[in-house]
DNA sequence: CGACTATTTGAAACGATTCAAACCCGGTGG
DNA sequence: CCACCGGGTTTGAATCGTTTCAAATAGTCG
């Protein structure tokens, strides 16, 4: 664990190797992952003066890790990085309200599409196999992202499977079958 | 409807007067409301070359219209016009952040007790009244936000009056009778 | 007052969850 | 080398909360 929803935000990191999940507790223990985060990604940015949310490794993680107070002496040398981070501040908002139109209004089937799509889009653009999934996370952590219960997305993604719209390597390795269907039930 | 998802983002609005909620479609229909902006708010500026969602007004309505072009020459001009502007967007990442933990975790009567209080708190630090409510939207406005039907937004609320927490003079006017164990029903 | 729309209420149906058990798989020690 | 363990995963059956469909009621505006 990274740090906790409620400790005072000293830090602000990039992530450079390994991939880390960022989520909000109720107080009875349920869990909602807000997001993945894979290298190149901000961590800490929101916070004011605490962490609106708490960060988990899911694999072996590095990171660069800036004081905030540098932080804020950094945007007053250099508006231009200023103007970066706004940028990207910008683009996770659009991420987030796409989210919460899945959340709000998707079925489970239109969830899970919908999460392999985006995360295949994601590895795309990173330069990896368009098709061929590497799932960082377990199935509990896909369920508190989506929304849904472990057994509802290991349901869903058999049923996939048994529709041919995608084939199962391993546990955590996934290949989009019919990427074109799938973006149909993913309904965005 | 003041712009739709997809139209090209020209201008930067920030509302003076009445409220205006933002929304995202699905092809079918099915609707996710995002946000209901209230005076002071700005809307557009989250958007690169096209807007990622749509805003409709709820009420008439005054605003403040920048051309997108001109907001970026102020920002060369005025660095701390930008740095606010990356707080407000950092801030609204945080209450998305809460939206996603209520709408994927949260049951129907504690979604409806969170909309509450948060409207409350919202209209005291506007220096309103903190436990008289004025909606400014409708059932099925308030449903669309918190990802159920008007049906069981209506039932909830019912239920919310029956059991003393609430008392609503008209439509849009409710008063918070308990607000403490209300905020014990949002679970945050 | 009458017509139209929004809201409330009721009963049935459905999708996702819960509870329970079986399975798979990598790691450990006999 | 293989039996065993423990975690995560899959599958099944019953249950539950929310939705859907339908009808009644309240509210608004001409």
């Amino acid at each position: 664990m990274l740090f906790h929803e409620g400790d005072s935000a000293e830090s602000v990191f990039n992530l450079t190797s390994g991939s880390i999940k960022i989520y909000k507790l109720l107080p009875d223990g349920r869990r909602q992952i807000t997001g993945f985060l894979m290298p190149g990604d901000f961590l800490g940015l929101a916070a004011k003066s605490a962490y609106s949310y708490s960060a988990e490794a899911s694999t072996a993680v590095e990171a660069c890790r800036f004081p905030r107070s540098r932080l804020d002496a950094l945007f007053g040398q250099f508006p231009q990085l200023e103007h970066r981070l706004f940028q990207i501040a910008n683009d996770e908002l659009v991420l987030a309200q796409d989210q919460m139109l899945l959340l709000g209004r998707k079925s489970a089937g239109e969830k899970i599409a919908s999460f392999l799509v985006r995360l295949a889009e994601r590895q795309e653009s990173r330069g990896g196999e368009p098709d061929h999934l590497a799932l960082t996370m377990t199935r509990g952590d896909i369920a508190d992202y989506l929304g849904l219960t472990i057994e509802t997305v290991s349901r869903t993604m058999s049923q996939f499977k048994k529709q041919g719209l995608i084939s199962q390597k391993s546990l955590t390795e996934i290949e989009l079958i019919d990427r074109d269907q799938m973006m149909d039930r993913a309904e965005s």
